[in-house]
This record gives C-alpha cells, structure tokens and sequence, in this order.
DNA sequence: TGGGTGGGTCAAAGCGCTTTGGGTTGGGCT
DNA sequence: AGCCCAACCCAAAGCGCTTTGACCCACCCA
C-alpha cells in the first residue's frame, strides 16, 4: 500500500493525503480525521526510501566506532552510550547507523557518509588530543556531537563530556585525606582525550602537596580486567608499594583487585581503590552498598545529551557551537579506608 | 556532483555513466575507463538515498537489541557480536541499524522496519522459547536469522548458535571427574533459550550419576558480577555448601569469585569455577594462563557467521534455511582443581 | 549490395514520496 | 451585483538514481 494508492481508495490526491499525514494546516480537519482512518485501516506506511529521497535528508545519524586494530578491542562502554542515544532518535523518528571502523580509516567513512547522503550527522567517539576527525567534519559541513573533548583544538565544536580532571582530582585529594601517599594511577590510554585530563587532575591534587607521581605508579593502557591486573601487579612490587589506586574503569578496579586479593591483602583495608564508574547496566557497582568508591558519571547519560544535541544541532545547522560539562559525584564505598600506618 | 552532472560533463547519458559504474558489459572499455577517471576527479560518490529508492532495497540490515524495561540491562555480549557482523557488513556495502527497544515493543519494530523499507533483513537477538517474533518475521516475509535458537518452534529457520548444552554438559562433567558433587548452577535468566539448554547440558550431565541438581544450588538472574555475587553468597551459605560453580559468563564468575574470596576462601583450590565464555575483547579471561577454566566460544565470530548467513538469506530468498551449530571448547584455567575431602 | 547482427549509446519512464504553484468554491463585504 | 479572500484541494515537477526499450552504426556474410 503506497501513497497513491491509499489516495484513490480515499478518492483524495496524493498532495492532500500527504499533507493530512503529515500534519499541514491546510487541510479540513474532517478529511485529515478520513485519511488517518484510513491509512490506519489499510496499515499504510510511508515508504522511508521515498521520505529521503524526496526531503533530501537521511533521517538518520551515525556512530563511528573506533576498533582498534591491534587489540580488537570495542570500549565496552559504547553499548551503554548507545543505548541511552538509541532512545532519543527512535524517539525523533530517526535511525541509528552503527559503523565500527579501524582506527585509520574514520577519516573516510565520514566522507562516505556524507557524501553518499546516508547520515544527517554523526557522534565522534573518544576523541584524541588535537583531534583531525574535528576538522575534516567541520570542512565537509556534517553537523557532529563529540563525546568527550579534543584539547588543543584551534576549532570550536558540539561536544558533551564529564569533567575528567576535576572527577580524578577529587578522588586523588579523598586519598590523600585518607593518609595515601603512594597514589598508583591506572589510566586509560593516554592518547585518548580524557585518559590526559584524568591524569592531570591526578596529579594537579599531588601537587597540592607538594607531591609529584611516581612514574613506577603509572600506567596507561586499554581499559580491561587484565591491564588493572597487570598495573597492579607492578605497582604492589615496587620496592615502595601504592597503598592506593586510582582506576579508570570498573574493569580495571576489578583486575585491581584480583591482584590485591592475590596477595592475600585486603581491599579496603590494607589497599585503597578508586574507580571511575560510567554505571553501565551490566556492571553495577555492587547492589545496595558500593563495592568501590567511586566517581560517577552515567555514560548512558552522556549518550542521551549527546543524541539530543545532535538532533538539535542537525535542526539548527546555524546556531554556535554547544557545550555540555557533566560532573561526577564521587561515591564512598568499601574499597578505601585510611593509609596503613607502618 | 551528481551523475547528470558528471554524465554532461563527460558527454555522455546517465544511463550509460551509470552502467559504466555498476560494471555492465555493455559498455566500451575504454569509455569505462573514462568515467571511472571522471568520477575519481571530481569525487563523485552516488547517493545512496537515490540508489535504495530506485533499486527497492534497503542496502541496510538491522539488529533489534532487546531493552529489559525493568533492569535497563543492554547484554553485554552485543558490543562484540556486533563488532564481528559491522565488518562483514561494510565489507558488502550494507549500512548496520540498530534500534534498541523495549522488549514488548519488539514486534511493532519489526513490522515498521519491514514496511517502511528501512531494512532489508534483520538479526533477532536473545530469543525465548517458542519465540513469537520467528513467526511474525516468517509472515511479513522479512529475511532473518536468529543468533540462539528458539526450542518448539515448530517453523524452521535461519540460525547461529552454540551448543549450549553440551558445552554445559562437558563442563559438569569435568567438574564431576575432579570429584564436585555438590555443584552450583549460576544462570542467565531462563525465559531466554540458550539458558534453558545450559542447564539442561548441566542436568543430564548430573543424571549420569544418578544425581540431580539441587534447587537451594540452582539460581538464574541477569549475567551480571552482583547477580553472581549473589548467587554465590546464597550457595556458600547452603548448608551443604557449594563445592564447585558453572556460571553462565564471565561477569558472573567474578562475582563469584568476590564471593568466594570475601569469605576467606581460595578459588581453584577451595572453590571450583567454570564460566562460560564469550571471547569479549573488553573481557578476556587472563592472558597467557585463563584465569577460569571456561567453555570458550567467540560472540564476534558468531556475529560473523550470523552476518554472513543473513546477506546470503537476502540474496537468495528462496533457499531453505540455513543452521550453523558452533562447538564451544574447554579451556583448563585456574579456577578449578580437585573437590575439598572433608 | 543488402539484410542481418551485435556492440555501444541514449531517451524516457519509473521508484514513492514532497512541494510548488495554481485552481475552484463559497461566503462576506461594499 | 461584483469583488475579494480564505479554505481546500489538486496537477505536476522534482529528488537522483536504475532500467527498459529503442536506436544507430559499423561490420560481416551471403
């Protein structure tokens, strides 16, 4: 059942019974309530290949997801940013096309999907610093959302993100009240944009005291179980251990943990963990009472903002450039207590 | 820059421009040659809007990613089947949808999907037994393929899956053969299929030594690490106490492990954990040596073949349908060692 | 030499919508 | 009575491709 045929069932024009669906004023309200009855009767659904073809606009948006070729690795938090951003465009009547792209060719497959016409805009994912993607979106003219933030960046953009720095300097300086001196920072990879800010919130709150980070305590990796372990592992075998951690990620907190238990030591008690917590869905930080302390930031959240953003931006193609700053709210769990007194 | 465009450019129709493109014989060598040179000059891409409209065909598939409305719960394991079906779907020029809807809405998706001609086949994820959704899609005649399988259906269809319950089945095994009578079951929910058959592998393997499960030992919940906390708590706190688990995925394992180790106890020596586990890149288990004794079997890899299936599906329509059973393999961790004699 | 034959090209008709630019009423106003 | 305007509705022209059917022009063979 297509337009011009429910048209000659109604005996109406094609224009009339398209503007009847689609709302227009110029239409008697009687013969509008005639078609939609219609149409509801017949089970007519406009065709959405025509709606584009005809508008000019895909109705559509993409996510460009980042694989990393060498690990294979899909940052586990994208199921929970797509899940909130899926329900604002279903919402909006508008598709969500998912490309999982290597690294190195996201440059072209927003020039494909922009020239091809198959997305009105796109969310840039896990942005690096200085980030080319920004530039070539800006020159191709598709309207984009950033989640997260590109430092350096000469240009002005749309991006929603968590106020990284701030988040680990709290958490840092909540540690250092506790009496930890020997802070280890289990960072995410630090080419991505909020792996930097993390860090430098980390260590902006050790400077407070006059403190600097042990390189020995560092470490910068893929956000996983095992990269925790592993950093935790080197940190607890340092000739002067971390008493503390301050993880990127529950995943890492996990592994953290792992490697702490290992030990036969306590979490919470003779070892402290912080963790940042996106609140995924299927990785609650415990049930009533938190596991770890934590900085909270639902990702599915940001997903939400940035969905809506970009509708907004996609509608208003003109307007300046927006901003939204989440902040974290740090959570106090079992996993830090005061510094063991040697 | 459009094929009319490009087509008066380099003096010639449309039509012969187009097939120039789309590799029709009838058309000179050497003016092919000429178009292909012109379209690269001046970056000529077709639109895809045009191209879906002329040609009646979506060029998209999509993947229903049930929602459960209570939990907000987005299964995990779809980040990286989905992973594996992108690239088999860029690599063929098919667009990737996702909706991500609220289970009882389902069906409605489908039906506007099919209708509105948004896709041109779709993946069913997670199906329950006797699923209603097979049945439906078989009637709007929308090319599909399901990843799992629905028990008592009486239609036939196009499937990927495991062998969920053999894997089940040699897992108990192993743990019987160590010498674990008393034996914890932790798993997913069980209006999902593929739960239904891991504890009926898990049952059968019991009833070879005339045993049968223990419903204070049995428990099947959201395969989360608090939902197998909880689990586990409950199971160490039977009087007779858990010797061994076989936990539904990894996630659950670590709760379980949580548990295990809050109470003291040392996994692989006093505790016995096997896990059933889906390769997740974000989620390996261990490095070099797993950490848990699992029965392995790749998502990505199913999300692969799943892809595949549906592309050759909507290519040829009429062909039967299609199975793919894939074996799960047991790997030997850390997790499992002999049962405790008392 | 003339009637095939086939390779190469094109005009035009869709695909199923939206949207522009009228047309036709009927009623109110002067 | 004549004029104008609002309220409705419609025909037709796109949107940018694909595809059908026809045409033209060698070239070959009888």
């Amino acid at each position: 059942m297509n337009l011009k045929e429910l048209a000659t069932k109604l005996g109406l024009s094609p224009t009339t019974v398209s503007r009847a669906l689609n709302g227009y004023p110029e239409v008697n309200e009687a013969t509008r309530e005639r078609v939609l009855a219609g149409a509801r009767r017949h089970n007519y659904r406009p065709n959405a290949r025509a709606i584009r073809l005809a508008t000019g606009r895909a109705l559509a948006v993409g996510h460009v997801i980042p694989l990393n070729t060498r690990t294979e690795i899909v940052n586990p938090v994208f199921s929970d940013f797509i899940a909130g951003a899926g329900e604002v465009y279903s919402r909006n009547g508008y598709d969500m096309i998912l490309s999982i792209v290597a690294d190195e060719a996201e440059e072209t497959t927003y020039r494909d999907l922009m020239s091809r016409g198959t997305v009105d805009g796109v969310i840039v994912h896990a942005p690096k610093s200085n980030d080319p993607r920004i530039k070539v979106l800006r020159d191709l003219g598709l309207p984009f959302v950033v989640h997260g933030r590109s430092s350096d960046s000469e240009l002005d953009y749309n991006w929603v993100d968590v106020n990284n720095r701030r988040a680990f300097q709290r958490a840092t300086e909540f540690l250092l009240h506790l009496g930890h001196r020997r802070i280890a920072l289990v960072n995410g990879l630090e080419h991505v944009d909020f792996a930097i800010r993390r860090r430098a919130g980390f260590t902006e709150a050790l400077a407070t005291l006059g403190l600097s980070p042990d390189p020995g305590l560092l470490s910068s990796d893929e956000m996983t179980e095992t990269s925790g372990h592993r950093a935790a592992m080197r940190a607890l075998d340092h000739p002067q251990p971390a008493t503390a951690f301050l993880a990127a990620s529950m995943l890492q907190g996990m592994g953290i943990r792992r490697a702490i238990e290992g030990r036969g030591l306590r979490m919470g008690r003779d070892v402290s963990v912080i963790i940042f917590d996106d609140d995924l869905s299927y990785l609650r930080n415990g049930e009533d009472v938190p596991i770890f302390t934590a900085t909270r930031s639902s990702v599915r959240d940001a997903g939400r903002l940035s969905a809506e953003m970009l509708l907004d931006v996609i509608a208003n193609p003109a307007a300046p450039p927006q901003h939204r700053l989440l902040e974290a709210e740090l959570i106090l769990g079992q996993s830090t207590g005061p510094a063991p007194s040697h």
